[in-house]
RNA sequence: UCCCCGGUAGCUCAGCUGGUUAGAGCGGGUGACUGUUAAUCACUAGGUCGUUGGUUCGAAUCCGACCCGGGGAGCCA
């Protein structure tokens, strides 16, 4: 399979009013005829002399993962001064000739008539981006200059790619998309520890009579949290809008440290009125395919250096996920087929108990080799929110698994009835009080409706084939760790 | 939070059955050489071996504590 970006290559083009000088990726798609006159900024990657009086030097601008070779030769009044000098690092801006490359390796190279340096790297003996193997551990530790190097290159431009994707799908498809508030006074959503957003003071707390903190005091007059999910706000625009989504980000104060795992991290959710849970499936295997076959068209030369430097199935695997039909069964079928698979799994699996890593795993990557879409849990294991099924047993969530990273989205139908939501609210324990405008949304004009949670990074990890969710968010939070 | 593993030059690592001045590659500097391709070759600078106690004649190496990081688990997206 081939795939080309024609229509990305025009959109540089247009963008080119404000910013005269072309970027290297217009250049190198042969938007830019040889014999040009030509002016290109960027930082220099490479620099290799020769001593028969010129430099080749190689200048990345972030439009592609490929350099344009920049020669330098001796004529040039600075060329002793500063260009024999430049290093990894330097930001430059080149004017001259574009011409055909007299040696491989490139098509096309500017001649350079004037090699302009913006900025020196102040000391090359320390700056950590070099142009050889560096470890993401060590990549992490300088966020802010890990944009520079080709991995983070290419995992910016396909997470540009793959977010603009799924805009692009819902968009297609009627959804609006909406901007749930990032500061939310429901404590108990059902999704994990929360962050408090607080201006009291803490060295001297407000206390009421009793005293406790009196959150009345606080700033929104109550206490309050970043969101953990924009599901519940959603949810009232699904039931006017009938098709909406969120794509924002999202807060876990989980004292989890894994590579799966971010204290701030982005979430899409789409949320469908007058849908049930076999709408949902199919909404969520055309959505991964569409995004990512858009990708794979999009973003050929960043899938290509995945392939090439960090997964050798990255793009195989996104193609075999596009053209197999997915599995769905029931997790009462999940169960017994793990039961019966003479499989020796750390945790037996057991009805009424949550499938575990390795469980999804066998599910996907054994069994069926393809994406599984498990569908009605036990109502025990899941959220007061979702419907519960007519065997008063089971809800109607369902968990999308992928073979090599598991589980990737968590949906379910909604519960619209409102006395069942109620009771489901009050064996959960939840105070009612701060829910009343969702019970509301069953009092007035309920309808069936279905949504799902997808990890934006982990969608990312899925496509690149990093294996750390730190590696494919700008600046990652995690537990003790926000230095950036 | 639990279980493993690790912290040695700017980076990637070796050295760790304790023994004289701690090594390599890359990167930096200098020089040589070539339309070069993460160029090549030579020379050169650069490290209080995570911190802190202890064992010992002697600790990068052994032991304890602490700090930091990574992997796995749980939880989840």
């Amino acid at each position: 399979m081939i795939y080309y970006s024609g229509p990305a290559a025009k959109f540089q083009t247009q963008t080119s009013i404000n910013m005269p000088e072309a970027s290297i990726q217009t250049i190198l798609a042969g938007e830019v005829p040889t014999g040009s006159p030509l002016t290109i900024r960027g930082w220099v990657r490479t620099r290799r002399d020769s001593k028969a009086g010129f430099s080749f030097i190689q200048v990345n601008d972030g439009s592609t993962l490929h350099n344009l070779q920049v020669v330098a030769d001796q004529s040039l009044p600075n060329y002793a001064s500063e260009i024999r000098h430049l290093t990894s690092g330097c930001s430059v801006r080149c004017t001259g000739t574009l011409v055909e490359s007299k040696g491989r390796g490139q098509s096309v190279e500017l001649q350079a008539a004037e090699i302009q340096v913006l900025g020196w790297v102040e000391d090359p003996d320390t700056y950590p981006v070099q142009p050889k193997h560096h470890s993401f551990e060590f990549l992490r530790s300088v966020a802010h200059l890990r944009p520079r190097t080709n991995t983070f290159g290419a995992v910016t431009r396909v997470r540009h790619a793959t977010a603009r994707a799924i805009h692009d799908y819902f968009d297609r498809n009627g959804y609006y998309w909406v901007n749930t508030p990032i500061v939310t006074a429901s404590d108990a959503e059902g999704a994990g520890e929360l962050f408090r957003v607080s201006t009291l003071d803490l060295a001297n707390l407000a206390r009421d009579e009793e005293g406790n903190v009196d959150f009345r005091q606080d700033f929104f007059g109550r206490e309050t949290f970043l969101t953990v999910s924009g599901q519940l706000n959603v949810e009232a625009f699904c039931l006017a809008m009938s098709k909406v989504y969120t794509f924002g980000p999202t807060f876990r104060a989980e004292k989890s440290n894994t590579a799966r795992h971010l204290a701030e991290f982005w979430m899409v959710e789409p949320e469908v009125a007058f849908a049930g849970l076999d709408e949902l499936g199919t909404l969520a295997e055309d959505f991964l395919k569409s995004v990512f076959t858009s990708v794979l068209e999009r973003s050929a030369d960043d899938m290509a250096f995945f392939v090439e430097r960090i997964e050798s199935e990255a793009v195989s695997r996104l193609e075999k996920l596009i053209a197999s039909p997915f599995v769905r069964m029931d997790y009462s079928e999940a169960i017994r087929i793990l039961q019966r698979s003479g499989t020796r799994f750390d945790y037996k699996p057991e009805w009424g108990l949550d499938l575990q890593t390795e469980h999804e795993r066998y599910l996907t990557e054994q069994h069926c080799q393809a994406p599984v879409i498990v569908m009605n849990y036990p109502a025990e294991i899941k959220a007061f929110y979702m419907r519960l099924n007519d065997d008063g047993q089971t809800v109607a969530a369902m968990d999308v698994l992928a073979p090599g990273i598991g589980e990737i989205i968590g949906g379910s139908q909604r519960e619209e009835r409102l006395e069942v939501l109620r009771s489901r609210m009050d064996t959960e324990q939840l105070e009612s009080g701060r829910y009343e405008w969702f019970l509301d949304l069953r009092r007035y004009g309920t309808v069936p409706h279905a949504g799902f949670g997808l990890g934006f990074e982990r969608l990312l990890n899925y496509i690149t084939g990093l294996t750390n969710i730190r590696d494919v968010i700008p600046y990652p939070r995690t537990p003790g760790n926000a230095p950036f």
